[in-house]
DNA sequence: ATCTTCGCTTGATCCAGATCAACCGACGGT
DNA sequence: ACCGTCGGTTGATCTGGATCAAGCGAAGAT
């Protein structure tokens, strides 16, 4: 490049103090001196591009990643060869959680649009949660918070109908990006139909055509990426499920 | 009762040191001497019985709960009423971890079958994991572990049709009681046939028509309750995938 | 010992959503 | 500006497993 117009990489190393995400990312209920600590530990890297892995299956583990801007998708791979989607992640979530236990990742993590993501080395981030008691819940909460979420998707895949799917999944991200300060009701996906009909169990089509649906019953607007949520509330009941009556799955005692 | 035969509660209040699911449970790696710190804080319940429940949806969350004998399953209730089993526990499993994070449980608990549970206060634990550093590994393991188990069983929900989901929960089961040294082949399963369609996304009827076509094709022995596994690699080639050529999901990039 | 209940099995039918097929329009590359 | 690729949409058809229906045997209740 003729002119040397390096961008200095101070300007993206917002240190966790003084990072918007501090809420609900790690430093959350810390205090000013445990954050300084944390920060000490956390690499932040240039930013990433879409395609780029933050890590892959069966890579040795080493650090929990975050997510400061941009967004993320974990997937494992299915034995035939396919694979399944576990997630996408948002600024202020954490990433890898599930290969502390083998101490190697059982999925893979990619960006799905430039993103900036904080590395926190496990090893480093444990020494210092023994000796923060807040830290060492505030990671207790994390791996606890995560196995909620995966009840959540049980739940879903396994009682509910593609419609109730993929307005629960609307919802999610809805409820996440008002979080973080955007819109609730007018946002771009990152991801693609294909993710996230792979996401939801569903086949490409099926989301495509609830997408549809969805518009010409007056709940959103979509155009492409950009999705406006028009009628949250009734989406909401959709989610609730009486959605179309199928047979309650009682139970025995 | 006429006659004064009240057995000793000691007996069954087998300390961790003692206890045959140590390599399994929490004390796992533990030095011998913090063994016993863990030891003191744990408490030992009478044995529960069928349908007592360990905590309910929406308790506050005070302690986790370990199997030492019997089995028991999770279950969070679904908006419509119906509910989602989540999880059957065998001795060495811990329950109550997705409750850290809200400080709530959000399922319930109900012992399955007579059953020996420990009881071990969360905050006591806490206190103990930030003194104890292979403790406090052993337990981001424990929740890591969870994590990772239940991706697995978003893979099964999402992508495996409903012979591969049955051949996979036998063959859970198995590995699970082999490693409890029980039999890998031939067990009685605690849950009824309803639960396992429910844990699994399937109908009563899909999972009894399964049971005797696996039972046809010389893969297993059923009678009511008793399971025999016959053919241990068939059922793992099933759960493999290739099971019956649906079309391999695949992924853009 | 008899009744009742309930878990389970088996058969018949139905349907939500997958699969197959065709087309379209946006976007990146040359 | 043109082309080729690819993500997305829409229509037609197929099917795995749900739902509906009926009967059966074991275990508990009186």
């Amino acid at each position: 490049m003729s002119q040397q117009k390096v961008i200095s990489l101070e300007n993206i190393r917002v240190a966790c103090r003084n990072c918007s995400l501090s809420s609900l990312c790690l430093p959350m209920g810390l205090a000013p001196d445990d954050v300084e600590r944390l920060d000490e530990i956390v690499k932040r890297t240039r930013p990433l591009h879409r395609g780029d892995f933050l890590f892959r299956e069966a890579d040795r583990f080493r650090s929990l990643y975050v997510v400061k801007t941009g967004s993320v998708k974990t997937f494992a791979p299915s034995p035939e060869g396919g694979e399944q989607v576990l997630g996408f992640h948002l600024p202020g979530e954490v990433i890898g959680l599930d290969a502390i236990d083998k101490d190697m990742h059982a999925c893979s993590a990619k960006v799905l649009e430039t993103s900036a993501i904080c590395e926190v080395p496990f090893t480093r981030l444990e020494e210092l949660t023994a000796t923060i008691p807040s830290l060492q819940h505030q990671m207790y909460r994390l791996l606890s918070k995560e196995i909620g979420h995966d009840t959540d998707m049980l739940l879903l895949l396994g009682k509910k109908n593609a419609e109730e799917r993929l307005a629960a999944f609307l919802l999610s991200l809805s409820k996440r990006l008002h979080k973080r300060g955007l819109s609730a009701t007018d946002f771009y996906l990152s991801m693609s139909r294909h993710e996230i009909g792979n996401y939801l169990g569903l086949a490409v089509e099926t989301v495509s055509r609830l997408f549809t649906r969805f518009q010409d019953d007056g709940l959103m607007h979509v155009d492409r990426k950009h999705i406006q949520l028009l009628d949250v509330g009734s989406l909401e009941s959709l989610v609730g499920g009486a959605g179309q009556n199928r047979r309650q799955q009682q139970q025995q005692s």
